[in-house]
DNA sequence: CTATATGCAAATAGTTTGCCTGTTA
DNA sequence: TAACAGGCAAACTATTTGCATATAG
């Protein structure tokens, strides 16, 4: 369930970015809220339709990005494959798990992330960074 | 050109997967080599069509999947873009410039490297580390 | 009330596949 | 001369778009 202050947050933040709080766009996000499990669009597809079954699959993809464009979520791109999503705000990482097809957060301490900054040549300014691992995870 | 040690390179570490050296995965990898701007797939087919008009598109979707699997060549994703490729072999992230669509390679010391393999939980293996970023690249 | 969002279906982009022929080791 | 690779066209998947209707602010 969205609590009374998720809600708000949702609807402020949409706000913020010139965006309108729909129940579509509620659903999405709780969603992805309940199971933190990074699903695809499809996986998001089906789990709306469960709670609203006249929701589209385009709808679905415009409340994603909606959601991704006023900063409540993150999309997580692993090579070719399909888009997750995640709603987890702070910095961090994501390993996907090659034998089970899981991904997986991983802290990002904000010491690291200014060492990846100070990679880069003066007068490169990154707006977002992503890293990405790829391996065995711990059984 | 493809001097003759690139060549033995190439035939030797496609021999080393099990595969074999064709004149269209030479072109190929001839036209990472020459110009090193992170071509798209399209952009691969046209530089190899003007060296070998016959080669399909679908050959060069093999040939780079050959190079990648050799391990000669890198698959760079942005977001949900298609697919770059690079034949730079030293540990390097990559950073998109926004405003011109043009990919830079960025070095990653092996001093950073370790701290990033250093952020996951015991047991996780990594097998690939993926950094992008995204931003405004200095003019 | 009016801009914005939804739902549906059709379109698109990137990539993969099947099948038959050509080439490599 | 096998096993592997290429060429071509069709298939597939993820995502986007156009348009008519519905809804939020």
């Amino acid at each position: 369930m969205v609590s009374d202050t998720q809600n708000s947050t949702l609807t402020q933040k949409l706000a913020d970015s010139g965006l309108r709080a729909t129940s579509q766009r509620e659903i999405v996000y709780q969603v992805l809220l309940d199971q933190r499990d990074h699903p695809s669009v499809d996986e998001v597809f089906s789990r709306a339709k469960a709670l609203m079954p006249t929701i589209s699959l385009a709808t679905v993809y415009n409340c994603l990005d909606a959601l991704v464009g006023c900063g409540l979520v993150k999309q997580v791109n692993f090579e070719r494959d399909a888009s997750r999503y995640c709603p987890n705000l702070q910095d961090h990482a994501h390993f996907h798990d090659d034998a089970t097809g899981r991904i997986v957060d991983i802290d990002l301490p904000a010491e690291v992330l200014a060492k990846l900054r100070n990679l880069l040549p003066p007068g490169y300014e990154p707006g977002s960074i992503e890293l990405n691992f790829r391996g065995r995870a711990a059984p």
